[in-house]
DNA sequence: GTGTTACTTGCGCGTTTTCGCAAATATCAA
DNA sequence: TTGATATTTGCGAAAACGCGCAAGTAACAC
């Protein structure tokens, strides 16, 4: 932290320096691409984990290309993987990522409101 | 629409036709570069709105590169930019910008809880 | 062991994105 | 008009991204 502590700065630094903590580009990165999303809206219909294999039927490309987005989308920690078998199932981590979102509108919301 | 309507429709494809409407790879797709999340944490700290040269001050990148930022934000519906004098100001639509966020949250959170 | 299934990873290629610099445009002042 | 300021846009180069294919790994069956 180069950053000196909330008590000696100003609202606005406090309120920007907060957002940009929470405001991840990884988190947007993740979402940035329509396989993905597709990925996301699908494993969001689902109750129980999912394989790969499945999750490739929805998204027109090779699953070697779902393996890396999966991949991608685990690391930004928006979906989980459990190995099975041979298998490795994959589930949307739906509620971190719906915490995320409010999280976000909140964080902007008391920005915005703070320096009214 | 290629697609049937909702009554003929299962659950978990209403879910997902209605996901992937609300979820647009474009909004996250304008929120995924570290510049732009910097622009946006910047504005969301003023209240007045912003010319280019001052919002450029807070990512160490050239002018010209902001100002393509800037529009990939307008574009998106994320900031609005007025003119005045030979200045463009640029405004967070901080509202619209939460809205959309609460929006997303609480589609994911529908279908969660619809396929559980 | 061999073979099969499920997934991941290395590689190369084409596309897209981002950057700085320079030129273009627009507004205002002298 | 000439000049200064504010922003956008064209251009070329570098970096990042997404893709298919092929090879690698892991788990299971025979």
């Amino acid at each position: 932290m180069v950053q000196k502590n909330n008590a000696s700065m100003k609202l606005p630094d406090v309120c920007e320096e907060s957002l940009s903590s929470v405001m991840k580009p990884e988190f947007f990165k993740a979402l940035c691409d329509p396989v993905r999303i597709s990925i996301v809206a699908n494993l969001a219909t689902q109750k129980a984990p999912v394989p790969v294999t499945d999750i490739a039927g929805c998204c027109g490309i090779d699953f070697s290309g779902v393996s890396r987005h999966l991949k991608i989308l685990k690391d930004a920690e928006i979906v989980e993987a459990t190995k099975e078998g041979r298998s490795v199932l994959y589930t949307l981590r739906a509620n971190s990522l719906v915490e995320t979102l409010r999280g976000l509108a909140l964080a902007i919301e008391g920005c915005a409101s703070a320096v009214e």
